[in-house]
DNA sequence: ACCTGAACACCGTTCAAGT
DNA sequence: ACCTGAACACCGTTCAAGT
């Protein structure tokens, strides 16, 4: 049968959850395709322009049907935690959404949203545009890190391991103090406590209203 | 002359700032040292090893003579910039850092100052570990992005175009209010922003009690 | 219009063999 | 101990030629 860009696309997107983003080639997805390795490029000019695709397909639906009724803080807290689950749906669906720079139309969207949940917040224009980027460092960092450890070979285990033969409780003692939280992460809580320092930024320099 | 872990070092950093890290490859670095191709495998076991390597130069010092008089957010808001300066010392240092996993003993010192401030504040040792996370995720991200544009072939001026190109003044009202901040970013106040908004959610999480 | 065949110009890594 | 020579097993991308 022929192919078509929904075909490569989809297929792209299966062979990312199966072997991560280290080893999708252009190679490997033109034979899952059962086609020869230039086929692809036929329907996508590049390999970045295929990954831009990808993450345009992650953020689908992102900002519709979101409930006007709760204030602020939480429309964007639930727009925050939308991000975070589209990014997660797909293995290193973080990673491949930090290297698109293309202003991706789902990703354009979310930021008019979220500036605009934030300009209802007091900010102005330039403030509201700056806090998107620092929730957005966050939300995709924090995802990066989430998907990370679930690709490691072990799971993370050696990565801990060698985490702790590092820490000194003389040198570090803060960092030991909080050995477990650090070893042990509990991913939904770490993001609501990062979500919620930010946003209480935002309303402090909003001005409490 | 006989070549040191040293020599590999200081060279990759150096190629590093010529090249970009896309161009820095383990052939370039070794014909810079005027070197055969596997040589450079004697001092350093991995490319991996290297990049970690170079992360841990770039930090150096990090954590020295801090000003221990101010209050907790000034010394935080210190250290953040110092690592937003180590981080720009180097083309692409950020995304270099962001690469590692291996915990890094700059790094970890960077942690367990930053994490100590915090608990100074008033947070718990679990929250201060999250907090630092959240810094991290802000500065890493940040400093990622501000790199990105100095590395494009014509700084960035394409990137710009396509972007203001995307913007539909209908759809994106938010987004075009602020445009000109959108696409003539000020990077030093865009940080200082960022990092006003967590530290002072640092604040209100730490005064509620 | 869509795909194959075959090449081009690269990669990181390994390792016997040299010195 | 430190490096060379030479290979192994890959990459993304291009493009004339086929259908």
């Amino acid at each position: 049968m022929r192919l078509t860009r929904d075909h490569v696309l989809t297929a792209a997107l299966d062979l990312l959850d199966e072997v991560g983003l280290d080893g999708l080639t252009m190679r490997r997805l033109a034979t899952a395709l059962g086609v020869k390795n230039g086929a692809t490029y036929w329907h996508f000019p590049s390999k970045q322009a295929l990954l831009e695709a990808m993450a345009e397909a992650m953020l689908a639906g992102l900002t519709e049907d979101l409930d006007t009724r709760p204030p602020w803080h939480e429309r964007a807290a639930e727009l925050a935690r939308r991000l975070r689950r589209a990014l997660l749906s797909r293995r290193d669906g973080a990673h491949v959404f930090s290297g698109v720079f293309f202003p991706l139309p789902n990703a354009l969207a979310y930021g008019e949203t979220m500036a605009g949940l934030l300009r209802e917040a007091g900010l102005s224009g330039r403030d509201a545009l700056w806090a998107v980027d620092t929730l957005n460092y966050f939300v995709v960092g924090h995802v990066i890190e989430e998907q990370l450890a679930a690709g490691l070979p072990d799971g993370g285990a050696e990565a801990t391991e060698r985490l702790t033969a590092a820490l000194d409780p003389v040198r570090h003692p803060n960092l030991v103090a909080a050995a477990d939280d650090l070893t042990a992460p509990h991913p939904e809580q770490h993001f609501e406590h990062g979500l919620r320092l930010i946003l209480d930024g935002v309303r402090l320099t909003a001005g409490c209203r």
